[in-house]
DNA sequence: AGATTGTTCTTCGTATACACTTCGCCTGGA
DNA sequence: TCCAGGCGAAGTGTATACGAAGAACAATCT
């Protein structure tokens, strides 16, 4: 609840909203927050250690976000990321993840995939030595960084916000999606460097499918809704 | 055991913020303010009326959306959409839309389809009166229909907020787009009305190919960026 | 009980204050 | 004339206080 989040956000030279705005995220995705959850103005100004504006405008950015649900006069609560939604979610991530593979095949550079194989191998290790917590984290980057490649400003920023929420859901869900996914990934990767569009997006469309059916048994009772 | 029975009086009136933003948000696209114009939060809240606290959470919001940016400590301004980012949001678009008319296709009643039918005709009509101005409103009721019918939220409200920076473009390059885009209107509701997802994904394609070399060439020096 | 009326919590908007940055202007010196 | 550097205005970032109105809940009355 209000413990641990308790820091002292006021010292740097970020402003302060977007610090608020980042543990607000932060402490949603990492269920902190519970779906659901209220979450009042003065409640939030006191976890983070700041006055109630700067919580303000953080919450109008979260509920853009999807984060937050805002009721008019009511307050903030949590979101609910419902089991149908996750189901949207793929389908449009789906859609956006094999536009960018297509994109970064076609303009990767020799030093874009180097970086690419650099991560597919920390991954390969974090995974032999069952460091799930990294394997997630490398999961991401690889993922945000053919999103990088792909050098589409607007699908970079839409997918990186469902991405956001998909970690949410995954992590609401418990486990960690498997190592089997790394396979997946090296067929990606692949694709990309070949320089063949097409098939970059079967790959992207093949592990997006596996993922989603690995998030799908997650959802099911993970968490409650209401 | 926490009550879910919302009464939805409350929700009709809109917060100052919210109708601030949707005032920013017309002024912008509509070219009232143009591309690098300071956005003092003194002026704003003059201009519309209100104090700055509104303003501010309209502001970090709309720069969320990509209509405004804000650079720390120096305020906002609005954002310029350069000729290549048009091709970016094409890009995503494209397959937005596809994903949006292949979902339609496949979930549409019969009602759904009487209603765009409707919307047809009165573009139809408007086109033959050469009224410009609702022949655009109308082309967006249609593209707006045809996400909600998609059933996907995230895929409706992703797009919607891709539309809006497309219409701003559309705008600031001057001219709407001409009547022949209704004969790919009709090709696609009639893919809808068919039920064949494969088919609606082609004329969305198809529409938006079209689309999207008559956005390129307005883009072509009618703004300047900076 | 069932309806009505308070009471309280909270949001929403306004107003004000002030530290600190940034920027433009001005002035003085080369 | 041109540059340097100082000075002050403008504007943001943050905090705080306050009044109004809505919603939820409790208490009271018929």
């Amino acid at each position: 609840m209000t413990g641990d989040l308790r820091g002292k956000l006021g010292a740097q030279h970020l402003p302060l909203r977007d610090q608020v705005l980042f543990a607000l995220r932060t402490a949603i995705i990492n269920g902190d927050y519970l779906p659901g959850e209220r979450l009042t103005e003065d409640r939030l100004a006191e976890d983070f250690g700041v006055s109630r504006n700067p919580v303000r405008e953080a919450l109008r950015v979260a509920e853009a976000e999807g984060f937050v649900v805002i009721l008019p006069r009511r307050g903030a609560v949590v979101a609910s990321p419902s089991s149908g939604t996750v189901a949207d979610m793929f389908a449009v991530r789906e859609r956006l993840e094999a536009l960018a593979a297509r994109l970064a095949a076609e303009r990767a550079t020799p030093a874009d995939v180097t970086a690419l194989r650099e991560l597919l191998d920390q991954g390969h290790e974090a995974t032999e030595r069952q460091d799930l917590r990294r394997v997630a984290e490398l999961n991401s980057a690889l993922h945000l960084r053919i999103l990088q490649i792909s050098g589409n400003p607007w699908l970079s920023s839409i997918t990186k916000a469902l991405y956001l929420h998909v970690q949410w859901v995954f992590r609401l869900g418990a486990a960690e999606r498997a190592p089997h996914s790394w396979a997946e990934h090296i067929q990606l990767v692949d694709a990309i460097e070949s320089g063949d569009g097409q098939r970059a997006e079967r790959a992207a469309l093949a592990h997006l499918g596996a993922a989603y059916a690995a998030a799908h048994e997650n959802a099911e009772g993970g968490y409650q809704a209401r």
